[in-house]
RNA sequence: CGCGGGGUGGAGAAGUGGCAUCUCGCCUGGCUCAUAACCAGGAGAUCGCGGGUUCAAGUCCCGCCCCCGCAACCA
């Protein structure tokens, strides 16, 4: 029995969702839906959500005048809108502030080893506008470089997670791929991390400094949990970790794989102090931590001071899902930073959907109902891809190199372009051939359809479209699966 | 001496020792089945700079310059 468990992280909802999210939510899917090919729909299990808990979100709502329960409903539901605009195929989508999730986030801080958390006084330079802990040499001249005011020193006690006790066993999971994180250089930063050692870390505040937000540390009224600590055990709870559900049991408690997706900002939380927490608790911890990198827009960094964010939901709308899909898959390198701009867009737009693959499905459709009376047989012993470039597509989507993966599949476009324009087959019409013809185009069709095969993570919707019109009986030219944009 | 990533034809990228590759753009030619799409050929790079190792370096070593991230309770 080979389950498969992945997830997304759950961002926080103090605005919108920008396009780094999708990339994200795309990255996943198609891993998803990879995975599912292989082992079957009901083993692949594939959680998202949204992390309501954080105390950005109760500024953000204040800002705004409303009730902070009510604001963050309302994003979250533009979130999950984004995963149904991206087509996204999660199975779940879990608010943390869910019961289930504060029923499971409070069983998880309770089945830690007492000894791992302690009370500790912390203080530090507060800014009360920011709500939020400064160090010194993030001040400016000794205030605060948003507010401009000098930070008081508060002093207040919290629970604080023993993360030191787990460095040795960390550095030893992550050094030897017990608990994988990819890319290497992303294991390499979190090893030097760990390697100039760890401290304890706060686990909670007080209910005052997190506005009365949040889930209540068990047994202890004044404090509610540091937002990642409940954050985090998200993707316990999704699968019914308080009730010890049969879900959970199948995709976590089991020797089933766990695969996390997230960004490179996060890392640290998900590679060092997840873990650590799991261990404390005796919970299995997940296989393995996919870093993706960020989406710059117009080669800088996504900032709303800048005004340059990009809204995916608007992209989707104007261009359809796939292409959107499709351009952060093959032009953000999955395993670094990408850049978006609108211009690169429409090139990949273009270029590689509506004259490669598009287009090359009209010619083939159009001369099957042109030369070969519609009719279309499979050819038997083509193969699109050679062993060679087969493998190179199961490494690359092994190693979640989907730029990679996408190059090679698209390869096959521009070879049955160049066929049809080697043999041309009007020319053969003209000389009435048509036997060898109708061979012709088994290939070329049966081309497309193992095209379409591997394009079904990517591009589940054009994939089915080109499966399906080549299985119609009495085939007619396609229409433009992607018409060219003016 | 904080850590990491990067500097390759006009643009964006691939490329861990052996004639410098791909996409877009540009030029020329071809084709007309196709979404004015497609195909072939071509021009264009002293691979950031300076040394070194080697029969051979974008690729290894040393030094330097420049760009971009990250630097622990803050998503």
């Amino acid at each position: 029995m080979s389950r498969f468990y992945i997830t997304t992280a759950i961002p926080y909802v103090n605005a919108k969702p920008h396009i780094g999210f999708a990339l994200e939510l795309v990255q996943a899917d198609v891993i998803a839906r990879y995975q599912r090919l292989k082992l079957g729909g009901e083993n692949v299990y594939f959680l998202t959500g949204a992390d309501e808990n954080a105390l950005k979100n109760v500024q953000a709502a204040e800002k705004e005048g409303r009730s902070t329960s009510e604001y963050v409903a309302e994003m979250s539901d533009r979130f999950r809108s984004l995963a149904s605009a991206l087509n996204i195929s999660n199975n779940d989508f879990i608010r943390t502030t869910e019961q289930r999730h504060v029923k499971g986030a409070t069983k998880l801080w309770q089945s830690c080893k007492p000894d791992d958390i302690y009370k500790k006084s912390y203080s530090g330079l507060y800014c009360v506008g920011c709500e939020q802990y400064y160090t010194e040499d993030e001040l400016v001249d000794g205030v605060c470089p948003d507010h401009k005011v000098k930070p008081e020193l508060v002093t207040e006690e919290n629970y604080f997670f023993k993360l030191s006790s787990y460095q040795h066993k960390l550095e030893q999971l992550i050094s030897n791929d017990e608990f994988k994180i990819t890319p290497e250089s992303r294991k390499n930063e979190m090893l030097a991390f760990i390697r100039r050692g760890l401290e304890d870390f706060s686990i909670s505040r007080s209910r005052e400094r997190a506005r009365n937000w949040g889930v209540p540390v068990p047994g202890d009224d004044s404090q509610v949990m540091y937002v990642w600590f409940d954050a985090l055990s998200n993707y316990l709870n999704a699968l019914g970790y308080a009730a010890n559900d049969s879900l959970y049991k199948e995709f976590w408690d089991n020797s089933g794989r766990k695969l996390h997706v997230i960004g490179k900002g996060i890392t640290r939380f998900h590679c060092i102090y997840w873990p650590a927490m799991l261990l404390s608790a005796g919970l299995p911890l997940p296989n393995e931590v996919f870093v993706h990198g960020y989406v710059t827009v117009d080669g800088q960094k996504i900032s709303k001071s800048l005004g340059n964010t990009v809204d995916p939901v608007e992209l989707v709308n104007k261009y359809g899902s796939e292409p959107v899909r499709y351009y952060l898959l093959r032009e953000i390198p999955a395993w670094e930073d990408g850049d978006y701009s609108e211009a690169k867009f429409k090139q990949r737009y273009e270029s590689d959907l509506a004259n490669g693959l598009g287009n090359t499905l009209s010619r083939v459709t159009n001369m099957i109902e042109k030369f070969g009376n519609g009719k279309f047989i499979q050819a038997e012993g083509v193969n699109a891809y050679t062993p060679a470039a087969a493998s190179a597509i199961e490494i690359a989507m092994r190693s979640y190199r989907f730029e990679a993966a996408l190059l090679a599949i698209f390869n096959v476009i521009g070879e049955i372009d160049a066929e049809i324009e080697k043999n041309k087959p009007w020319e053969m019409a003209k000389e009435e051939k048509f036997n060898d013809i109708q061979k012709l185009l088994s290939k070329w069709g049966t081309m497309l359809l193992d095209v379409s095969h591997y394009l079904k993570p990517f591009l589940p919707d054009a994939a089915k479209k080109i499966e399906d019109k080549l299985r119609e009986h009495n085939i007619t030219k396609a229409e433009p699966l992607f018409p060219r944009l003016n």
